[in-house]
DNA sequence: CGTGTTGTTGCAACGACTCGCAACACGGTC
DNA sequence: GACCGTGTTGCGAGTCGTTGCAACAACACG
């Protein structure tokens, strides 16, 4: 990624683990590294589409699901559910959603820090920052509330 | 809750607000009081179609909605972005969902107290705790993992 | 440069919701 | 008890994402 060809990285590391370099999964990471902050699954399916209209829906989410494995995406799960990709490598981030106005924020990785760490030494459990989307309402709708 | 009759209750207060108490309603809380732990938007489906096959999902998932105003449920998403409900009141909780076994726990609302207060004193943000699903690893499965 | 293995694709069906709309019925009123 | 306004229901269509399966094609190998 700093300096090396991106695609040329993949479609190696695709090799390197049995798996194949397709016409499709280079269509995808085409779209993939020139998205911006975050992607919902639908639209990598409509950006596929306008570059190549037969692209069907379930290549797409399976391909995406392979970066993921190989650790060029993380996914999470907005607050009605649906998917939600971005690309890495950016800091890792959750997220917050405004359930009220809809909005959405990133917090930064060390700001959940504190649970991180507790969950993990009472309960063992190792958390998934990246895939966090917090869910409440945000300082503007909160203050209109009242 | 505490010696009162249930249903009732829910009706004035359906009434109170200009809503109605349909038998549709009164299943699916029929239903809803039978209820242990988190149930899904389709096992609600299922249950109350095994009491009434003609029970249409539309219905139930806006009964759902209601009850949830009214504040006698609560609903998060599962990992995979399902819907999961609880009944009130239990105590507020928060949810961990590994991801590698797909086993899910319960953490008290006042083990995440303290990134609640974090977030709203630096970001003025209002956590809703009930729909806080954590993904990541549990203690087993990270230790499988080594 | 054929050939064969095995990962991939595309399709069609399915599952979990959601939404618009016309018919219906709750429940307050006369 | 009939009447009527408005909240609800049921239906059908639509969206987002997943899965099973048969045909296909990447690519390692000879």
């Amino acid at each position: 990624m700093t300096g090396t060809a991106f695609p040329e990285t993949v479609r190696d590391q695709l090799r390197a683990r049995g798996l194949r370099w397709t016409p499709q999964r280079r269509l995808i990471l085409d779209v993939i590294t020139s998205a911006r902050g975050h992607v919902t699954g639908s639209e990598f399916v409509d950006r596929c589409r306008e570059r190549d209209p037969d692209t069907t829906p379930s290549t797409v989410y399976r391909t995406l699901d392979v970066l993921e494995e190989l650790g060029y995406l993380a996914h999470s799960h907005a607050a009605d559910g649906r998917e939600e990709y971005h690309v890495l490598p950016v800091a890792e981030h959750a997220h917050l959603h405004c359930s009220a106005c809809g909005g959405s924020w990133e917090v930064a990785a060390d700001e959940v820090g504190g649970l991180v760490g507790s969950l993990r030494r009472d309960h063992g459990f190792v958390v998934d920052v990246a895939h966090l989307t917090i869910a409440g309402r945000c300082r503007n709708c909160e203050a209109a509330r009242a």
